[in-house]
DNA sequence: ATGAAAGCGCTAACAT
DNA sequence: ATGTTAGCGCTTTCAT
């Protein structure tokens, strides 16, 4: 547990020469170069990132703030972070707040402590609270997939109202009139968002009565209750809509349950992917996100931030979803 | 961004006092320390985790390195680990290796440089040098998972050799004579303990001959790769056991493309199973890992180790798997 | 129960 | 191209 300060004195150098090998902050002759470079294998010697973080007011870590780790979505938005981050030299706190606003900002109390350089956040919900914290401690932030209300911040997130509307057309071309929306809780972004564009379909297609909306959260048990719920309801929806890709296997196991058959008692599309790594054969119409990508942008954007770039407007960068015709979705209705 | 002197000079006390409000680390009076947390919140102060961590020695950090971040097997380990982990009041990094050695010992120096306390480290290989580097510079590790040889650390695992081998024993049992395993990369404890488990059950059978073991990577695209392989081999195998999840299911992908039957024409068994969360109908024989609980304990293992409980000895905590029979070890074979 | 002084290991700022 | 000095914000140690 040698200092800079042994390193040093082994080379024959002043601190300050040794600092400047670690970090290539300025010119150093070959021969004390190497002098120094010697001096660190001989000792083993690593810098101690606290302390030049304190003095630098630089700790090179960012955080990553995600919903939920087990979601493969947010897991493949984390690889493109870190893929951007790491090239760039920082090192990447990831958080789970398991959609918790008391968690978030938990967080983000931490994440100020630690003195990270930056953050990217997927908001947990709808409240400016862990943003203007940041921001008052003039930690830079970018958020991810969700926008938040009052909030103006750089943002990296999908066109999540066009890709609802997009599935939702899919299935009122084809006929379908009862179509039940079951989406994530109300005031997160993209819950609301793609309720919008279902809602924006309907109305199109004139299935204005038809509409039915229930709201729970991100996860697989809501997705089986509120889907059976649904088909307790008069007339019998002839297509599920699940918000994300958990509600969504929540659906077609409570679908399997009810002994209903997919898509030929009922058709089902949602939003998000699974990875092709996970799944043997890919049955489910979606909206795919293109999370990876995210990822990477969003650390993109707050590189250029840290680096001075682009101080002054906002930048959102909307990416498209994909859709994905699978069976799940069914077709045509007779009659 | 005030600092902790700011706080004293405005609670009219040391700062000395203001730490020892902020850590609880001595008794401060009732008046004086509702003045300091007064003072605290008037400033919005948040403590500088980097000063308070060079002067300490703490950075109340700990680390869990794994090889994908990807796989729900590790992100479980991961909510095992940072729920006890931020219970005693740690914040964890998480880095994912990418089962690359080049990785692993980059993030051990990372995580020196960056004063954590202690490491839960998944090892990507059989080579010794992170744990060793790490160890010289006096950071605890505890591994999980998978052991590395000639080390001897605290460990959290599974009864990988055991749990193979009752799989293979279902098939056996069950009249399935050529048997193949898809197994991980060499070297790697888990894959090659799997192995050992695979060939205690052949050889327990009279099954010497029948023995084929084909290695590659914990990925969905060697086992699909090996199992092609494998339906090319003579005579060919009624069976199928993957090493793990991902390889599994390259498997059934490849016996899909092949258009072979699972169970009919073709039996699999695997480790690790899919979390519930993310599959309609769980198809697939397995030896379940209690990965929640695997994290957990590891964890447990290293606060102990950080609270100087147990320097002494060496702690292997070895999990059994759980057998977990569905439709695609079949039924026995007739004839 | 509270405080003064010193210093953790590094780098910014200013020399030379 | 290299060095000196000072200090980042906190806690350890020793006092009182």
């Amino acid at each position: 547990m040698s200092n800079i300060n042994d390193v040093a004195k082994l080379a024959g150098v002043s601190s300050i020469t040794v600092s400047r090998v670690i970090n290539n902050s300025s010119y150093v002759s070959e021969t004390t170069r190497k002098k120094v470079v010697d001096a660190i294998a001989e000792l083993g010697y690593v810098p101690n990132k606290l302390a030049s973080g304190l003095r630098s007011k630089r700790s090179d870590t960012l955080a990553l703030v995600i919903t939920d780790i087990t979601n493969p979505f947010f897991t493949l938005i984390a690889r493109g972070v870190e893929d951007v981050a790491s090239a760039a030299g920082y090192t990447v706190f990831f958080c789970n707040t398991d959609e918790s606003e008391e968690k978030e900002i938990n967080y983000s109390n931490i994440l100020v402590q630690q003195q990270v350089d930056g953050v990217l956040l997927v908001p947990a919900c709808s409240s400016p609270k862990s943003v203007r914290f940041l921001d008052q401690n003039k930690i830079p932030v970018v958020l991810i997939d969700r926008s938040v209300p009052e909030i103006k911040k750089d943002i990296v997130r999908c066109n999540s109202e066009e890709g609802a509307y997009e599935l939702v057309k899919l299935l009122t071309a084809q006929g379908h009139k009862k179509i039940v929306m079951i989406s994530g809780p109300k005031g997160v972004s993209t819950s609301d968002d793609r309720v919008a564009g279902y809602i924006r379909a309907m109305n199109e297609a004139g299935l204005d009565s038809y509409k039915k909306i229930l709201n729970g959260a991100f996860t697989q048990n809501s997705g089986y209750e509120l889907a059976i719920q649904a088909l307790s309801d008069e007339p019998q929806p002839t297509a599920l809509f699940g918000a994300n890709n958990f509600l969504s296997i929540g659906i077609l196991k409570a679908l399997r349950d009810s002994s209903k058959k997919v898509p030929d008692d009922i058709a089902v599309v949602g939003f998000d992917d699974l990875p092709i790594t996970m799944v043997v054969n890919p049955f489910l119409t979606v909206a795919a996100q293109p999370a990876y990508e995210m990822g990477k942008k969003a650390a993109g954007l707050l590189l250029d931030r840290l680096s001075g770039k682009s101080v002054d407007e906002i930048r959102e960068i909307i990416l498209s979803t994909e859709i994905i015709k699978r069976q799940s979705s069914g077709n045509p209705l007779i009659g």
